[in-house]
DNA sequence: TCCTCCAATGAAAACGTTTGCATTATCCAT
DNA sequence: ATGGATAATGCAAACGTTTTCATTGGAGGA
């Protein structure tokens, strides 16, 4: 069966073919009898409107392209779904691009949005020089960055805050009666890492809580590799903190092997947090008690970010205010 | 900064748009030193092709649809992320479409990706209507189904073995020294778990084994949920099984969950077994051993089926091998 | 010197829509 | 009846490519 088009419908109906395309259009520029019988006869021959023409005319798409990191990682896959949905609401495709972490393919596949002609494209960064990077595109198509806020980098962005994240979690565990706390993580590197460290010593300062670093020094490990060793190195020579609090989830994850192996018990021991709240967290024998980033509200933020693009004056980059999400890792004191 | 087409680099150059055309597509048809002059040009004026209109006039777009049933499931997503890589060692992008699993939502989904003139679909179905609502869109688009095998049901789809991968299961519990085994799941409802079921009867019978079964009557509650009342069930009167066998991981996670509850060792007291090998049973604390689908092996059988599907003598569902893979969950009796 | 042939290039149609402008038909007020 | 406004429709250009066919120029053979 061979594709029915515009010029089908027109024959068939009598009419010229920019009368079919007012009565698809929904213009009102059309008398009510014709628009009813030409919805018919589409019906009836399954028409199907032709997107890549219309898109040629038209000069939009209603694609918005991802650049990601990574499908598979949990938070940033709930991201894409969170995103998918948003988009949909508003008519929009997906097109899901994988950097695989590669700045390279992430500048590959960005310019090849940009060649698609996309309505806008989201970045989940592939790593600090991403926004660098994929900025020297001059383009005209909107981008907006998710994750991680570099300010006057003259772009878009929606991030968490990370700050008041660290903060929400080193005042939950005062709130248990904490006093001295290990922090696992990279105090330089990412900006997220570093606002996240950052945060946590301003909040300690300000409640009056003790702290001690265990650098992720990321020796290309996993996270969660990381996150085991670092944690086994401090209960080989303890420092009397009563809680752990991991820069991310996959840290806390190998926090948790890294205790069950020591013998060191989760709460009783020792408590411990993570960071963003990805599905893991929240299986049984893991609790893990953690910051969340909302993702549907972060995908909300890029495509507002996007689709306003036209009104220059009242756009700027979106904080997201995260949320404490209590499971059973973490005891009163 | 306006859009550069095709015409400026021509009016540049001084030549007709047709020969920029050629120096782009790699045609032999051009003298070397205008084609190296031109992509030069192009170098220096920024241009990148205008996919949509490409699309146009050859009538491809190079473009994958997918419509899934979840985004965010810990095997679609891997599953996701192999098609994309698949799909771009291949020259294609991917427009990733969710259905939630709603068949009606699929149905649009599905529609939308037909007008948006997608060069194939790989459709993970949303429900067992699936396969019967999709095909009666009349379309010269090739599709794939992947993950569920229906038998004359005139597609094409990609599956792994499941009677095999029960047998795999059965075989490893029996090489253990068990003889007795509860089967968690669903006997009648999706073929998949059809087929995984009767796949454990039969290699129970032939390998001289009892099984006793719990099934899923799925009142609307999670697997996980659902796994976990079932598990509880079992426990409050046992029938001497040593060893749980689940027809998919989410029900072993319930499981172990219940276990925990209920104050039953796994593996000392009972030996635990899952399906699917989604990244959670590989977890710290979780370590379920289970039966693997391989993505990749499947992402690259869909795209065979698709790609292939001019040449429609030697083209045929395909069926995959599944793997076991061995963690902590099972001990030898 | 002339003819032939081939390589290189140009002209223009085609892809399936949308839309601005022109045209016709209809209706109401004068 | 006539004019003008308005509603409904048709015509044709435009979007940015690729590709077929025609044209040109020059090299080489006789």
């Amino acid at each position: 069966m061979d594709k029915v088009t515009i010029k089908d419908i027109a024959k068939v109906a009598d009419v010229s073919y920019a009368t079919v395309s007012r009565a698809l259009s929904g213009s009102s520029e059309i008398g009510e009898a014709t628009r009813e019988r030409i919805l018919r006869i589409c019906d009836e021959m399954n028409y199907i409107p032709d997107s890549v023409a219309r898109s040629m005319v038209k000069k939009r798409t209603n694609i918005l392209g991802v650049v990601t990191a990574s499908i598979n990682n949990p938070f940033m896959s709930e991201l894409i779904e969170a995103i998918e949905i948003t988009a949909r609401e508003n008519g929009y495709n997906l097109m899901v691009c994988n950097s695989a972490y590669d700045l390279e393919l992430e500048k590959r596949q960005f310019s090849l949005l940009l060649g698609r002609r996309v309505d806008g494209i989201i970045v989940i960064p592939a790593g600090k020089e991403t926004v660098a990077n994929l900025s020297s595109y001059s383009t005209d198509i909107p981008v907006v960055y998710v994750s991680e806020n570099i300010p006057d980098a003259g772009q878009f962005f929606v991030a968490i805050d990370n700050a008041a994240g660290a903060k929400l979690a080193v005042s939950y565990l005062q709130s248990l009666g904490h006093r001295k706390i290990l922090y696992l993580g990279r105090r330089e590197g990412s900006l997220t890492h570093r606002l996240r460290a950052e945060g946590v010593v301003a909040a300690c300062r300000e409640l009056g809580m003790e702290v001690v670093f265990k650098d992720n020094d990321n020796d290309g490990k996993s996270s969660m590799e990381a996150g085991c060793r670092l944690a086994k190195e401090y209960f080989r020579s303890p420092e009397g903190c009563t809680a752990i609090f991991c820069a991310t989830d996959a840290l806390a994850l190998g926090a948790m092997q890294a205790a069950d192996e020591d013998g060191v018990r989760i709460p009783e021991d020792i408590s411990l947090m993570g960071f963003d709240n990805i599905s893991f967290t929240a299986l049984p024998r893991i609790g893990i008690t953690t910051i969340e980033q909302p993702q549907l509200e972060m995908a909300r933020a890029a495509f507002e970010l996007i689709t306003r693009s036209s009104e220059e004056e009242n756009r700027q980059s979106i904080s997201i205010e995260p949320r404490l999400v209590v499971r059973t890792s973490c005891r009163s004191v």
